[in-house]
DNA sequence: GAGTGGTCTAGACCACTCA
DNA sequence: GAGTGGTCTAGACCACTCT
């Protein structure tokens, strides 16, 4: 019988958290009772539950416990709040529109980003965003039916895109590319501004276990919006 | 006499690399030899050089021993590359172009942004940074010169303020703040644009012991600038 | 083969926080 | 006061990689 590494503590913990035993909110059993369990030592669960903790995972406090956070806004190195959660900050209030949704062939681009070959179908939505009488943001997602298919059954006409995958595909991994452009006809359509105008465009990839689940494309308006990346090296 | 922890360990090691006891490419002693050094476990030498190795300011290889890192692309949670990779990694030659030195009172936002007082000055510098024969960036900063006195005899000429920088003040902390805009006349001019086309802007702002060391507004041609900025939580 | 980091164990004490 | 995480020690064995 071999050793109990800490990353098999973190890997049992982790999937409990992904599989729903351990649902957000939840306490984490003591490290002793841990070490119980794994028959390990209790330094050993330590690290596993740090690093979670250093992950953005779990939330540990001296008396109180380990506890499983929300999956919200931690998966990114640069904060990218919930759009919800961002406008409601500024006081404004918050509407989701859903401006189409459909079941086709995305273009090469987005295959490609998802790993999907040339015929694969895929679920592809068209979102606006609003904050108050003026849009925050226009969306432009595909998900990948075969790594998400619960999403085939969702209309997604009340919940985003994106507050739905946070809940049923939490702790995945994020890239983001940002970049600026000129909007164009449809765009500026959409986002109520001159054609021309300045839009921040942040293209978001997501996957679970190497596989992509969704593949965004976010357009704000670029007179007010702005992102912040903070360096947060522990030196 | 209290135990040595193992944030003292990193402290010191820390002090080392900034004041250039170890420099990069230079070997760190082995754990044994610290833990002997500090008269504490070789454990707890490990965390603090595997933290410090998280952070990117070493690097640890098995029977090579721990090295020294160049402080170069390891601070920012979002990878900004500097200015001279990105654009040979391209194949495009690199340019640099010294458009302004002086030393002046800087406008109010800016004085706020370095913690500055009301009638303090500071070193300004206008750049801009060529890929081949196109514009990648104007660069327009601020160095506070209580932090960074040594900048005031330097001219800038060959050097832009950023590869300074990283040498003189090795391992700051960076934020980061992106957006996109509608060109001015002036910035369009500099960056041979059309006026009103779209610019992706970068603020950099960076620190270094809670100090603001310098103040850096970056604006790329939106049509052809991309960041990109990847999750790598250890989950 | 030898040297360096990587990790585990068992036991201990401390620090924080809640009741 | 009691329970939980935070950390340190001392010793051990393993894994990788360079010579």
């Amino acid at each position: 019988m071999s050793r109990t590494s800490y990353l098999d503590v973190k890997a049992v913990i982790l999937g409990r958290i992904r599989s729903g035993e351990l649902a957000p909110g939840d306490t984490v059993p003591g490290e002793a009772a841990l070490a119980g369990e794994f028959g390990c030592a209790r330094v050993t669960v330590n690290r596993a539950l740090r690093e979670l903790a250093g992950a953005g995972v779990v939330e540990r406090r001296r008396r109180a416990g380990t506890r499983v956070l929300d999956p919200t806004p931690r998966d990114a190195a640069v904060e990218v709040p919930s759009v919800r959660a961002e406008i409601e900050a500024t006081g404004a209030e918050y509407r989701y529109e859903l401006l189409a949704r459909r079941i086709a062939v995305p273009p090469r681009q987005v295959r490609a980003a998802l790993g999907l070959g040339p015929r694969a179908r895929a679920l592809h939505l068209r979102c606006r965003h609003w904050a108050g009488a003026s849009v925050h943001q226009i969306e432009e997602r595909w998900i990948n039916l075969d790594v998400v298919p619960a999403a085939r059954k969702v209309d997604f006409a009340a919940t985003g895109p994106n507050d739905w995958l946070i809940r049923a595909m939490p702790l995945s991994r994020v890239e983001h590319v940002f970049s600026a452009a000129n909007a164009n006809a449809a765009e500026a359509e959409l986002l109520g501004l001159a054609p021309g105008a300045a839009v921040f465009v942040v293209e978001r990839r997501t996957w679970i276990d190497g596989r992509a689940i969704t593949r965004a494309r976010l357009v704000h308006p670029g007179a007010t919006h702005r992102l912040v990346a903070r360096t947060q090296s522990p030196l």
